[in-house]
DNA sequence: TCTGCCGGGAA
DNA sequence: TTCCCGGCAGA
């Protein structure tokens, strides 16, 4: 469910949340129901989870869904693409229940992965036969991932393409009403984007963002002192720069990896009453991918700060309680006025 | 009871 | 536009 919101009667989104919004997400263990429509009209269920080690971050601005960094298993969305019917499968556990070796899954995955980097492309692709012909964990391995596959000369252009394209982009088109791009891109770089509210600056480098989230954001005047040096952190998420600005949307706080939490459980025109304006978009990874995403780095899903849909009222230490009344005068300003801090927003 | 902040009004 | 506060709702 999502949390309960200060929305009260005064608030619109507290009725229309209140109201209309069956959501399939769970925040408590993680798990988020997805159904998808595939091209025959099939539904394709999963209960993809999202992160068994799942943490949120209660006191930053966003709701922060981090990875424990334990290799937690590879989300995916459960293949019924050659099932009709819609099978649930926790993939971090029941993925082997495939004949596969387990070694053999593992190497491909980082082989698919590694194809996918922006650094390693190379003009073959190793993962090419595997990728189609085994079938199964090449789900949720989409072209319109942020790290795609270098373009592929297909030769067997009869061949029926991994459909999952066409699931993301449909999903992504159903949810976010936005007509999918025909081509994707081809090359993607790194980038890191402030995610302070109204800010947005985006930096091509780690140490960039945090030292401009440090010193434009976290630490002004008086308030050095109690500036957390790793607070910074908290305030940007990596983005993908896609080389071709052809296709490009605005630049948005990205859903990073796995952790997509987006319940598209029939609830599609829910969430379109929900996320109107709301401008993220959802992508889908390789399961290589998002094996190296757990391996190398944190994954993060962030959502901006208003993004009310996930606002949750009383987290983050406002103005009030980190100065206390007796030092008003430390308060931000909305702070001051009873408006909604800005400071410490959620 | 405390806290956050919406809504509204005064300057 | 800035500033303040009554009052509501959640914790």
């Amino acid at each position: 469910m999502l949390p309960k919101t200060r929305l009260g009667k005064r608030s619109p989104l507290g009725a229309l949340l209140s109201a209309t919004c069956p959501t399939h997400t769970h925040l408590e263990t993680g798990e988020t129901d997805v159904t998808m429509a595939t091209a025959a009209g099939q539904q394709a269920s999963s209960r993809s989870r999202v992160h068994p080690g799942l943490k949120v971050r209660k006191t930053l601005p966003g709701v922060y869904f981090q990875c424990a960094g334990e290799p937690s298993g590879v989300d995916q969305i459960d293949g019924p693409l050659s099932s009709p019917s819609c099978r649930s499968v926790s993939s971090c556990i029941d993925v082997p229940k495939r004949s596969v070796d387990m070694d053999e899954l593992m190497a491909a995955m980082v082989l698919s992965s590694l194809s996918c980097s922006p650094l390693l492309q190379s003009p073959t692709h190793p993962d090419t036969t595997g990728n189609g012909s085994s079938g199964y964990w090449s789900v949720g391995h989409a072209p319109s991932s942020p790290m795609p596959s270098p373009p592929i000369a297909e030769p067997d252009a009869g061949v029926v393409p991994p459909t999952d394209e066409g699931l993301d982009m449909e999903l992504e088109q159903v949810l976010f009403d936005e007509p999918a791009p025909r081509k994707r891109r081809n090359s993607v770089k790194a980038a890191f984007r402030c995610l302070w509210p109204s800010c947005g600056k985006v930096l091509t480098s780690v140490v960039g963002i945090k030292r401009h989230i440090r010193t434009t954001h976290l630490c002004r005047g008086g308030e050095h002192e109690r500036c957390s040096r790793s607070e910074e952190d908290f305030y940007y998420t990596e983005i993908n720069q896609w080389e071709q600005p052809l296709c490009q949307s605005p630049p948005t706080p990205l859903l990073c990896g796995p952790s997509v939490l987006v319940s598209a459980k029939t609830n599609h025109k829910h969430l379109l009453l929900l996320l109107q304006g709301v401008s993220f978009r959802v992508r889908s990874v390789s399961v290589g991918e998002q094996w190296l995403q757990h391996h190398s780095a944190p994954c993060r899903l962030v959502l901006l700060s208003h993004c009310c849909i996930l606002r949750v009222r009383g987290e983050a230490k406002k103005c009030r309680k980190v100065y206390g009344i007796e030092h008003r005068e430390q308060w931000c300003t909305a702070c001051r006025w009873k408006k909604a801090c800005q400071r410490f927003t959620d």
